[in-house]
DNA sequence: ATGGGGACAGTTTTT
DNA sequence: CTGTCCCCAT
């Protein structure tokens, strides 16, 4: 306990009732642990490193050491730092400590996301870095807005230097922890030799504005531990133990947050899993975790592999794929569960035709098979590489009429109707937020554009002032003629009325009330009754009726316009939650996300990325094609590591599901409206054959063809046989097997036997006719690399793979 | 001041 | 082939 802190009477009341409380259950929450979740959770002294496989109960181990850790007196509920990423798993964690515990564990003010823990201590310590403790934080929105700005003024094209790569640099150079001056080497080339000026006139600005974005959360807390000594060993004193979610996601301004505070007791515990890091391109290091033992000496490493989840083909696969991965720290699931399905492989001919085979597959998944119980909708989904995956699905689900949701699209506060409504509500309590101020001046349109608002910023700059009383001083001045003027007038009034309103509402409380949080912050002054009436909600709806906004909303006859109330009712639904207006801003960017509670039964599609952390019954990963998965971009952006973290997103996926994994390939994808051929994804060759059966899809590539010159197989063939047979899973891979044999047109020929079947040689020559299924009959004019060039009678020249098209006398045989 | 059309680009995403 | 952004014509 920590004699110098003078509020620590007021805690540990509520702390002795609660440990009290709690002393009856006699750590029930070591019960149901493994040996290894046991020791994850007992090891309490020293920094400790967990590594946690997919599925093995990491979460549990984690709460489970919480608890034990108050439950032994080793800390009180506020002297642990537990930190996540997301909101989701900051509320699943204080939700199963409480459970643990024995409910009502509200004493845990230091178990948040990265970024809502910064936002605290923040504000607490803004001063040190230049800011006012209520300071705002942008979104991205107002970022661009900003940088778009900056470049004008720094008299760059902003064409050839966009806001959103200044964005993307600065935004970089934050998760490296790198403040503008620290900015150097190859680095200050960037932006065309002025990265590093504009960010310096960023940050000023931000400054200026008393405001912060999401980076500058870690980044100025870290500057403020490196230069003032004294508030970082006051937290280093603190904070007993630090627990962190997710490690191997951390970026090196994370990292450095955390090894500072953890200098002092040095109980930090990091979970994580290496082969999960999948955020490596937003600046995420798995090098932190690769060198926790190296960071805090003495370390002591658990392991957590055996796992619950998922059955051991699935386990096999995807332990067989990542092996492939070098500069693992080394880690193999394992599973008491035996038996079930092996993971299923189907090649189809084009996007379309996968998404069709997928629907009818979770729908006879829906009603059970002769050899599968039936699966709810909710208990399936369809996990992509790319969001542009979707819309295949999205499309064929549609038309068949089967329920699905899309998961992770657009955030609800990202979405422009409640960034719009967030921007009254900010002006209206802070007036001088001058990027509120712009966003909303002209929306709904009330004729005041560019050139008024352009008078206004000169009114403000010149006087001094905020846009909202450059805005009054124009009006009272009657500088603006006609109905732009009247418009401003009733605006500024407006703003001005609704503020007075709040000022009344609740007279100078909210900013600084202080939360029961800590024992650091002053505790909250008696008889401040709290702000039940609810009248904040009122105003709010007064402010979004009143400014015209919804009535904006109302005469838009676009489809979306229905939906945008509805958010806005929601949005206004959500303010009762808090006392007012301002708690609520406070909290929202960093709180509010998209947990719709659904109860309709649908199947779930998402991107690999939001499907992590979570787990079905059945999964589907199709897609699996070299250039779209692993993408294209991503090795030739970083290369071997590239594609290394795109084999640990493979490994994500397969690991999702529980019983049935369904790996699928298309030979033909439409991109950006061109029909490309496709090759299998080399993960693909990289399975472990004796836990992956390959499968035909009914009428294709095999299963009952008249002539196909290969077993049919109808159904199914594990892939051994195959391999014998076909060997084109040879690693490593039918597409360097095939362009590294390039000399010139030489490529299988059966067309539509694609990865089952590359035999049966035979070379095309320049003025074969051949057919395709898609494009119909052609002409062989050349060849390109691995392709074909092709002259189609209909669909003109193509370049595609030899083994999509079939000599034109064979053409019968193609189905369809 | 505003809306329509042309140019252009086009992974993954949390806070 | 889309969706977005910006410019220009009204």
């Amino acid at each position: 306990m920590e004699d110098d802190d003078p509020y620590e009477g007021a805690v540990s009341l509520s702390q002795r009732a609660m440990m009290g409380a709690t002393q009856a259950r006699a750590a029930a929450y070591l019960d149901k642990l493994n040996p290894e979740q046991r020791q994850a959770v007992e090891t309490l002294d020293g920094p400790v490193l967990m590594l946690a496989g997919a599925g093995t109960g990491k979460t549990s181990a984690l709460t489970a050491r919480i608890a034990h850790l108050i439950h032994t007196g080793r800390a009180r509920p506020n002297e642990i730092l537990a930190v996540t990423f997301t909101n989701k798993a900051a509320r699943e964690m204080k939700e199963r400590v409480g459970r643990h515990l024995g409910g009502a564990i509200e004493g845990m003010p230091w178990l948040g996301t990265f970024h809502s823990v910064c936002v605290k201590l923040l504000r607490r310590h803004a001063e040190l870095v230049g800011l006012k403790s209520n300071f705002t934080i942008l979104d991205t929105d107002d970022q661009i807005r900003l940088m778009k700005q900056l470049i004008v003024v720094a008299n760059m094209d902003e064409k050839r230097w966009p806001a959103r790569q200044l964005a993307g640099l600065i935004d970089g150079w934050k998760n490296k922890a790198l403040t503008p001056e620290r900015v150097s080497g190859r680095e200050t080339a960037a932006f065309d030799n002025r990265g590093s000026e504009l960010y310096a006139a960023y940050q000023d600005r931000l400054k200026t504005l008393n405001a912060v974005d999401f980076g500058d959360l870690l980044l100025h807390m870290v500057t403020i531990f490196q230069t003032h000594a004294d508030v970082l060993a006051q937290y280093q004193r603190w904070f007993r133990y630090i627990l962190v979610d997710e490690y191997q996601d951390t970026n090196v301004a994370q990292y450095l947050w955390l090894r500072l505070l953890a200098q002092g007791h040095k109980n930090i515990c990091c979970v994580g899993d290496d082969d999960q890091s999948i955020y490596g391109w937003r600046g995420a290091e798995v090098g932190n975790i690769l060198k926790f033992e190296k960071d805090f000496p003495g370390a002591a490493v658990i392991r957590l592999e055996q796992n619950y989840r998922s059955t051991e083909h699935i386990l096999a696969a995807a332990s067989g794929l990542i092996a492939a991965n070098e500069g693992r720290l080394g880690k193999e699931l394992w599973t008491e569960a035996e038996g079930g399905e092996k993971v299923r492989l189907i090649g189809h001919w084009d996007g379309e035709e996968e998404a069709r085979w997928i629907g009818e597959e979770i729908e006879a998944n829906q009603r059970g098979t002769r050899s599968r119980a039936p699966v709810s909708l909710n208990n399936q989904a369809i996990l992509v590489r790319a969001s542009h995956q979707m819309r295949a699905f999205e499309d064929r689900f549609l038309t068949i009429g089967l329920p699905y949701r899309v998961i992770g699209g657009p955030r609800f506060y990202e979405r422009l109707e409640i960034r719009d409504a967030m921007a009254y509500f900010r002006l209206v309590t802070s007036p001088e937020d001058d990027l509120a101020f712009e966003r909303i001046i002209n929306t709904p349109k009330r004729g005041l554009g560019d050139k008024a608002q352009q008078r206004i910023q000169i009114a403000a700059r010149e006087n001094g002032l905020s846009l909202l009383d450059g805005a009054k001083l124009l009006v009272a001045e009657g500088a603006l003629s006609g109905k732009a003027g009247g418009q401003l007038r009733l605006f500024v009034e407006n703003i001005t009325r609704w503020h007075d309103e709040i000022a009344q509402a609740s007279p100078a409380t909210a900013v600084t009330r202080a939360e029961d949080d800590d024992l650091l912050i002053e505790p909250a002054e008696d008889g401040v009754a709290p702000a039940n009436d609810l009248s904040h909600v009122r105003l709010a709806e007064r402010i979004l009726e009143e400014s015209g906004y919804v009535e904006m909303w109302q005469n838009d006859k676009t489809p979306e316009a229905p939906g945008r109330l509805e958010n806005l009712k929601e949005l206004v639904k959500a303010l009762e939650q808090f006392d007012n207006l301002q708690g609520f801003l406070e909290h929202v960017a960093l709180i509010m996300d998209n947990d719709k509670s659904e109860t309709e039964e649908k199947v779930s599609i998402m991107t690999l990325h939001a499907a992590k952390g979570l787990e079905f019954p059945v999964v589907f990963l199709p897609g699996w094609e070299d250039g779209l998965f692993p993408s294209q971009r991503s090795m030739d952006e970083s290369g071997l590591k590239g594609l290394e973290e795109e084999r640990r997103l493979a490994y994500v996926g397969i690991t999702r599901a529980e019983a049935l994994c369904t790996i699928s390939f298309a030979g033909n994808r439409r991109v950006y409206g061109q029909w490309q051929s496709q090759m299998p994804s080399r993960f693909i060759d990289e399975l472990p054959p004796a836990h992956v059966e390959v499968q035909t899809p009914p009428g294709l590539y095999g299963g009952g063809m008249n002539g196909g010159g290969f077993s049919a197989g109808a159904g199914s063939a594990t892939m051994e046989d195959r391999v014998s047979r076909a060997d084109v899973y040879n690693s490593p891979g039918w597409r360097r097997l095939q362009s590294a044999q390039s000399r010139g047109i030489s490529q299988p020929r059966e067309a539509r036997h694609m990865t089952i079947d590359a035999s049966g040689e035979s070379d095309y020559e320049i003025g074969d006719r051949v057919f395709h299924k898609k494009f119909g009959y052609g002409e062989v004019m050349g060849s390109e690399g691995d392709k074909l060039v092709v002259e189609f009678d209909k669909a003109g020249e193509k370049r595609l793979l030899a083994s999509f098209v079939v000599p034109a006398a064979d053409a019968d045989d193609v189905p369809f």
